[in-house]
DNA sequence: GCCAACGTTGGC
DNA sequence: GCCAACGTTGGC
């Protein structure tokens, strides 16, 4: 068994934010349709770390922790055509897409900012604060995952 | 709302 | 297999 890992995943607030998910306790993560995201979903394992990251919205950054409550298995959106996730490329036969259900932790005591995470040397690793990179489920180094929360 | 960066698709 | 066109992400 691997060691427990921890992990980073965005979600537009306007859409999914870290009180919704504190008020449904639990969410299966529907939506991602990005092969390299898909890929880190499928390694994740119960209770794995996971920070939530608020995305396209007035303040960027981390704002919660939740874990991993269900590990992968095939998103129920990709085979609903009334879906905006529908994928009429995928069968149920080979699935091609991948959920994990995520419950809620704690809130952040305040918003660990992406200015912040970008201004920080200990972070310039992370692929969230590299010019470009829009990956949405990303791993999180033990060492990034310690040093932010002492940011909190 | 703009637009740079990126991933995917499909013609050839 | 190349690459132009297109759609999406997400910071600003």
């Amino acid at each position: 068994m691997s060691p427990a890992r921890h992990w980073l995943m965005k979600s537009e607030p306007d859409a999914f934010s870290i009180d919704a998910l504190k008020h449904r306790k639990q969410e299966p993560w529907d939506g991602v349709r990005n092969y390299q995201a898909r890929n880190y979903m499928r390694e994740m394992r119960k209770g794995d770390l996971v920070f939530f990251y608020h995305s396209n919205c007035a303040e960027p950054g981390i704002v919660g922790v939740a874990e991993v409550a269900v590990e992968a298995y095939p998103d129920p959106s990709q085979f609903d055509p009334k879906s905006k996730y529908f994928d009429p490329a995928s069968s149920r036969d080979a699935p091609r897409w991948s959920l994990v259900e995520v419950r809620f932790k704690r809130k952040l005591k305040r918003t660990i900012t992406l200015e912040e995470l970008k201004a920080d040397p200990a972070l310039a690793e992370m692929p969230l604060v590299r010019k470009g990179s829009r990956l949405s489920v990303m791993p999180v180094a033990a060492t990034e995952w310690k040093h932010i929360l002492t940011l909190e």
